[in-house]
DNA sequence: ACAGAAGCTTA
DNA sequence: GTAAGCTTCTGTT
């Protein structure tokens, strides 16, 4: 082996397990042998082979080798008994596809290579080694972290499954820490799998966490009286030697007395008879043509391999070979029954669309009014001047739809790749910027050639967009809006058409993706985004796509996007929806995109002090809920669970779920703990603590970016049907505020230095929209006083007086006013209070006697509901229902309430809405910095300048008190809080 | 690897 | 009883 040598290590053990449980079983059609398994290490090896039409891995080995595990004793278990010791048996169906798995790498010509007393991982290690320093590369083909620790310049790894490199970068994303400190870290985190102990209560995050405090293990131990956190300085003081004894099990030996050196590696042509011979006796009928004509041999001529199968456990039965479970077999009947090139599917998806004739028809009626789209008539521009011409061009048109297309669906990470231009329907032209070439190194090609550079692309674009006389228009703009801002470009004059839409048909079947519009306004079926860049583990990424494909996709979606406009727009008017549009949606759309790039800070420290304090509370609470149940089991499965708790334990079972399973729900548990049972009550906690931790204390400091250190949320601005914002990855709508133990996580949630949080919400938002809108006298009164409105709510219900009213009095009122705005039911209202479905009823009765414009309210909704499809906000705002006709009474119920909700929801998402949209030019009118970060449908946070709270806090207040004015003077004051502090917990 | 169910968090 | 999003487990591919 010599320099510019490269070997390819397969890790053949490793690939068995993940190809068996990742790809659908499959059996030898004539005798139902297991060979799923087979096909799939077959499929992988030969792509890895096939050099010249290696585009996946763009590298092309010299040397091939695949290396397996000789057999589950090793030298670790002399070091350490224990290691692997909890491992189970394989799978039966895959013990037979162990000795193909080796006979197929035989008959590919490969080397196949074990050792007795060794693992894969150390051959692997040792190989690695001995190409490195005969000056040759190698790629590990294996995502096992195990063997993440050999990474570095001139050794790789590559997930076949993902088609993923996994180079030094990888491994610190995934890890925290350099492949060299990999040993370090599985030291301190230990391994359940292979019982490898490491020390209790450390995680990946905080073993990294300490390696970059402290460099490297042995210095985190000599150290360890260092540690701030308490329990964590004991654990590591305690567990040292387990450490020690950990890493040198996780340690790969790069010094195993090899029999085979490098040169018995090289990389030979495929012996085409042999290998098809192997093939055709596995009957994969399709790789056995792909080889034949890469080979150029002729199937017919080549006789099926004679194999002899290895036996099964002898245990199990004489009929080694075949599948003996049940479900085995019955994958072996389905595999044998539809044929291999049959894919699976009923006749019964052709109605899934749920598209009616009529609908279909008045569909292909507006489809035929647009010309048709040709993707293959585009311009790929490649030359500055053709780009300014097309500038040019978008000035003199007045218009131009725009589009962006980048590295991630997350704008804050995205990598501009190119963008879309289109100034007339089927005039559209796209530049690509970041374009790959298709072969490089490990790490990918380099820029491919002939683009233009984004400097000059983005200064020719730049006046352009930031010029007000050129409408642009654009499909989700918040994305491109926020991509650009990062680029120093601000987009004024816009249209967005998946807004539009959004204002048009909330509610409506259908979203408001591009596609879906597309289909459905325009009978277009455009180009999917995964046939260019792949999806799954064939995902390649945008950058990587051909320049012809990339240029049809993306030119493709401004055209269309240009096209929706010229029919959507014209509708906003016509249906008296342009107001909604201009006022509630557009102008938020830089405001939300501001937010989204300004993102919060949080404490990391903070929340791995809550997360060790979760997880020693939960193992605490799983060793007393396995003491009380009597056995082990899995608390986080409700089947499990379940059987534990009313099939073993007898309990008294309460509802079941749809699946006919019993309802192990909160609330069920909550009954049983009432009745004095000891267990339900642990599960009740022990769930909190678990909930707490995984969603919270654990996943947010993953959402930290690495360069702002703060966590940006992303805002759907078109996903509900009510107008409501949405809020995900990570969702900080759904912080815990409950329970003081979620409450903790709020104190994560920080100001910068030298500034406050101000958090500032509505009161009762919605009862006080319900009483405008419903005119209910006592309501107004109440609120307009400055009453407790539950209280008023008791008192005019059950004759009580307010003084001294006793809480649960208060509390029934509370949760009637709640289901009044959720469209209430005696049924739930039942539920929601535990009390007799009667009594719930007679309960509502009560509150439309004193209240009855609320009944008037709720039966006028239905019925304008009924007639018209849709309900209205106070603002004018559209909510869909079109099943509200339905036959199925309780599909129609559903239908209903959620009809009653949307106004009094709607309109105060309006609100806030329009308070959100004037915020900025008030708070710079009065000279204030204070910038809005954060809106949680009725709540907005900022984070303002110490010495500027003082004068911020009447400005919020006074903008989103009046934010209804003057387009609506509600007959109820509003009334918002405000208050500021140090972290999101005190200023709530 | 992926989808659906169950469960839990918020307003 | 309304509106959302995320995690875990489980069965299927």
């Amino acid at each position: 082996m010599k320099k510019g040598d490269h070997l390819f290590l397969v890790d053949g053990s490793g690939y068995i397990f993940r190809a068996y449980h990742a790809l659908p079983p499959l059996n030898r059609k004539s005798d139902g042998l297991p060979t799923g398994a087979v096909l799939g290490f077959c499929n992988m090896v030969w792509k890895l082979m096939q050099d010249s039409r290696n585009t996946d891995v763009g590298i092309t080995p010299t040397h091939f080798a695949v290396i397996f595990d000789y057999s589950s004793k090793t030298f670790r278990n002399d070091l350490y008994p224990e290691y692997k010791a909890n491992r189970s048996a394989p799978p039966e169906d895959l013990i037979p596809q162990f000795g193909l798995i080796r006979e197929a790498t035989r008959a590919f010509d490969l080397p196949c290579i074990e050792m007795e007393g060794f693992e894969a991982d150390d051959l692997i290690a040792t190989y690695a080694r001995l190409a490195r320093e005969a000056g040759g590369d190698a790629t590990i083909i294996s995502s096992d972290k195990d063997l993440m620790q050999l990474v570095g310049p001139s050794v790789g790894m590559y997930d076949p499954m993902k088609d993923r490199q996994i180079g030094v970068p990888e491994v610190i994303e995934k890890w925290g820490v350099p492949p060299e400190k990999m040993i370090d870290l599985q030291a301190l985190t230990g391994d359940s799998v292979d019982n490898v102990p490491g020390v209790p209560g450390i995680g990946p995050k905080t073993a990294a966490q300490l390696l970059e405090q402290f460099g490297d293990l042995d210095t985190l131990l000599a150290r360890a009286s260092e540690i701030k956190q308490d329990k964590r300085r004991q654990s590591i003081i305690d567990n040292a030697d387990k450490a020690r004894i950990s890493r040198d099990l996780v340690t790969l030996k790069i010094d195993v007395p090899v029999k085979e050196g490098l040169d018995d590696f090289v990389l030979q042509p495929p012996n085409g008879p042999r290998l098809i011979g192997f093939l055709k006796a596995m009957e994969f009928t399709t790789l056995t043509r792909r080889v034949a004509e890469a080979t150029s041999t002729e199937v017919a001529e080549v006789e099926a391999a004679s194999l002899v199968i290895e036996r099964a456990d002898a245990a199990h039965g004489p009929d080694v070979g075949f599948p003996s479970t049940p479900a085995a077999r019955s994958s072996a009947a389905k595999a044998a029954g539809n044929g291999a090139a049959e894919p699976a599917g009923g006749p019964d998806s052709a109605n899934k669309d749920g598209t009616t004739p009529s609908l279909l028809s008045a569909l292909r009626a507006e489809a035929a009014v647009a010309e048709k789209i040709n993707v293959d008539a585009y311009s790929c521009i490649l030359d500055l001047p053709t780009l300014q011409a097309w500038v040019a061009e978008a000035r003199e048109a007045g218009l131009v739809a725009f589009d962006t297309e980048t590295t991630s669906l997350d704008p804050m990470q995205a990598e501009l790749i190119g963008f879309s231009l289109a100034t007339a329907p089927g005039r559209a032209a796209y530049v690509p910027l970041g374009h790959k070439s298709g072969r490089g190194d490990l790490l990918g090609g380099g820029l491919l050639e002939g683009q233009i550079p984004v400097r000059d692309a983005l200064a020719a674009l730049k006046p352009l967009l930031e010029d007000k006389s050129v409408l642009k228009i654009a499909q989700n703009l918040k994305y491109d809006l926020v991509v650009m801002n990062r680029h120093g470009i601000d987009v004024v004059s816009y249209d967005d058409t998946m807004l539009i839409s959004y204002v048009l048909d909330a509610g409506t079947t259908g979203g408001h993706g591009m596609d879906d519009l597309s289909e459905k306004w325009l009978g277009h079926k455009t180009l999917k985004f995964k046939d260019i860049a792949g999806s799954g583990k064939r995902f390649v990424g945008f950058d990587q796509a051909d320049l012809k494909q990339a240029t049809a996709y993306a030119a493709e979606d401004a055209d269309v996007t240009l096209r929706l406009w010229r029919v959507l727009k014209p509708r906003l008017a016509a249906k008296g929806l342009a107001s909604v549009y201009e006022r509630l949606e557009r102008p938020l759309v830089p405001v939300l995109a501001q937010m989204e790039q300004r993102g919060i800070s949080v404490d990391r420290q903070i929340l791995s002090r809550l997360s060790g304090e979760l997880a020693q509370g939960a193992g605490r609470l799983e060793d007393e809920i396995f003491q009380l149940a009597g056995s082990r089991f899995t608390i986080g499965s409700p089947k499990q669970l379940g059987d534990i708790l009313f099939g073993r334990m007898g309990l008294p079972g309460g509802s079941k779920t749809k699946t006919g399973q019993w309802s192990t729900s909160a609330q069920v548990l909550e009954e049983l703990a009432a009745e004095g049972h000891e267990l339900p009550r642990k599960i009740v906690d022990w769930r909190q603590l678990t909930k707490l931790k995984s969603t919270y204390t654990d996943a947010l400091p993953g959402y930290i970016h690495p360069e702002t250190k703060r966590v940006h949320t992303s805002y759907a601005m078109a996903a509900t049907s009510t107008g409501r914002l949405s809020s995900s990855e990570p969702n900080l709508q759904n912080i815990p505020i409950r329970t003081s133990e979620g409450r903790k996580i709020r104190t994560a949630f920080i100001a910068d230095k030298g500034n406050k949080l101000v958090s500032a919400d509505y009161s009762q938002i919605e009862l006080r929209v319900l009483a405008h809108m419903a005119d209910i006298p006592q309501l107004r009164q109440a609120f307009a006083d400055g009453i407790d409105i539950h209280a008023m709510t008791a008192s005019e219900m059950f004759s009580v007086p307010v003084e001294g009213m006793p809480s649960d009095v208060r509390r029934r009122a509370k949760a009637i006013n709640f289901g009044i705005i959720y469209g209430i039911s005696a049924f739930g209202l039942a539920n929601q209070l535990s009390i007799p479905r009667e009594e719930a009823s007679d309960y509502i009765k009560r509150y439309f006697e004193r209240f009855p414009g609320i009944r008037d309210y709720m039966d006028s909704t239905k019925a304008f509901a009924r007639e018209n499809g849709y309900v209205e906000t106070i603002f004018g705002r559209r909510a869909h229902y079109p099943e509200i006709r339905s036959s199925n009474p309780q599909h129609r119920a559903f239908n209903e309430r959620a009809a009653i909700n949307a106004p009094i929801q709607g309109s105060a998402a309006d609100i806030i809405r329009r308070a959100m949209v004037r915020m900025d030019s008030a708070l710079a009118e009065a000279k204030l910095s204070a910038r809005m970060l954060l809106q949680v449908h009725d709540e907005l946070i900022f984070e303002t300048p110490e010495g500027e709270v003082e004068a911020t806090l009447p400005v919020v207040r006074s903008v989103m008190e009046n934010a209804a004015m003057p387009a609506v003077n509600l007959a109820v004051p509003l009334q918002v809080d405000a208050r500021a502090a140090h972290n999101w917990d005190e200023a709530h």
